[in-house]
DNA sequence: CACATGATCGCCT
DNA sequence: GGCGATCATGTGG
């Protein structure tokens, strides 16, 4: 049959359209991408993530990252050096994106980080749509992805090279930024008790149980 | 609200 | 062959 699962889904959600000019956003330089990983993991917050699809801009204001720090991080798919075709992405310059897909039916969608060579990453977990969108929409690292329609065929794309998929921001930083321990990397062992995850405390978009906040 | 479970398959050992 | 960087739905308190 025809089926078709979350993971072929590359239709952007008709309620994100935005316009990026109207905003007065503009674009991180390539050298933002080279700084520490965590840091960059915080700075994301308040950024539009945002993807052309047939002339028109979607988007969402990114409220929940996470850090993952490379061969050193259990929790990381770099974790040990670890070099295969799906992570590859990982190890290009700062800038890139990583996408995999989980379970079997899920997308992550991640930003590189740091230097070519060193396989860091940001994953967004969570963003905010225009305004007067259901707060539900992207709240979630695979929702976040359904929702803009990004899938595993975005993998290894340059945010920066002026393409369909991009990375907005517009001089504000985030100024109430939330600091958890990761979601979902209990297999980890100590570094999934690290403090890597970061989320917009002023957001309701930020994903998991009220626990987890 | 707090769990528990099933879906579904590519990736890695 | 085992297991996820998840989510929606179901149960029970």
């Amino acid at each position: 049959m025809g089926r078709l699962s979350s993971k072929n889904r590359s239709i952007p959600h008709p309620l994100l359209r935005f316009a990026p000019e109207s905003l007065g956003l503009t674009e991180f330089p390539r050298s933002f991408f080279h700084q520490d990983t965590a840091y960059i993991a915080r700075r994301l917050l308040g950024a539009w993530l945002a993807r052309r699809f047939k002339g028109q801009w979607y988007g969402g204001r990114i409220v929940e990252t996470e850090a993952y720090l490379g061969s050193g991080d259990a929790a990381a798919h770099s974790r040990g050096g670890r070099r295969t075709p799906r992570i590859e992405p990982m190890y290009m310059d700062g800038g890139h994106l990583y996408v995999f897909l989980v379970y079997g039916m899920h997308h992550c969608t991640n930003v590189v980080t740091r230097p070519a060579g060193i396989a860091e990453a940001v994953l967004l977990r969570a963003a905010e749509g225009p305004q007067g969108i259901p707060i539900k929409l992207l709240s979630g690292p695979a929702k976040l992805s359904s929702g803009l329609g990004i899938t595993v065929a975005a993998s290894g794309t340059d945010l920066l090279s002026a393409g369909n998929l991009r990375l907005f921001h517009n001089g504000n930083r985030c100024s109430s930024i939330g600091t958890t321990r990761r979601i979902g990397v209990d297999y980890a062992a100590e570094a999934a008790e690290w403090p890597l995850r970061f989320f917009d405390r002023r957001s309701a978009a930020v994903s998991g149980p009220a626990g987890l906040k």
